[in-house]
DNA sequence: TAGGAACCTGACATTGACGTCAGAGGTAGC
DNA sequence: GCTACCTCTGACGTCAATGTCAGGTTCCTA
């Protein structure tokens, strides 16, 4: 498929799609006329590596580990450097618990101003 | 305290702390000498601070919903917008959480490549 | 009271992941 | 072959949260 499709295909923009190729991260097929072609198993990675900017991880992180990820297999430099990210998922993960935590205190609360017409009361 | 104190205080550094003063998201009272100064909530309001900010929350919007979460109080429309930010909060967990799995899965099958030299073997 | 550390404002620089635009060529239905 | 849409490269723009620098003031300690 051309990029166009892969772009409605992955909700991904095709300026973002030719970035990732710049960086590395996503290989084409060209056609005679220099247009690129995608095979089916594009969308997955291209899912994969939004996975893997959504988890923070940097563009030249993703190069490195994409390899792996994809394949399942790493050696031990870079599995250290994978259970380094894992880690760092892991605590995202815990302050966003405990982030959701405090704004169901603030949901679970919030009945009080439902007269007081103003946004927010003082602090 | 002053800014510096509050800085190493909090891991977060001195510009940060002006940059949320200017975006409305921290107040301090001022010395004589035009001195920013702190009281002691200070600290646990740039840890909630950093902590929307690590959900992905602009500062517009934590603007709009900090007194809220630091009072427990808020009008309805604030509290759709709240709604709003969970429910992406819940996302982001989610997909943090596929994330991990992907990446337990290949440190798990690593072992494979332990002598192998390349780093990654080709995709 | 001297001098270095900490602070002030203001402004420009940076970073990463794109958005957007220009100008040119490719593709496909009619 | 016309037309509308898609794609190409290259380059500059953007945005948010800082970094960094300059030039000056304030604080603290010896």
């Amino acid at each position: 498929m051309r990029i166009g499709e892969l772009a409605t295909k992955t909700g991904v923009s095709v300026r973002a799609l030719r970035y990732y190729e710049e960086q590395g991260l996503l290989a084409s097929e060209r056609s005679e006329s220099g247009q690129r072609q995608y095979g089916e198993k594009a969308a997955d990675r291209v899912q994969l590596i939004q996975q893997l900017y959504a988890a923070g991880i940097s563009s030249a992180a993703i190069l490195e580990m994409l390899p792996c990820v994809v394949t399942g297999v790493a050696s031990p430099p870079v599995l250290a450097k994978l259970r380094g990210h894992r880690s760092s998922v892991v605590k995202q993960i815990e302050e966003l618990q405990e982030t959701l935590r405090k704004l169901d205190s603030v949901i679970a609360g919030a009945h009080a101003s439902h007269a007081s017409g103003v946004p927010c009361p003082p602090a």
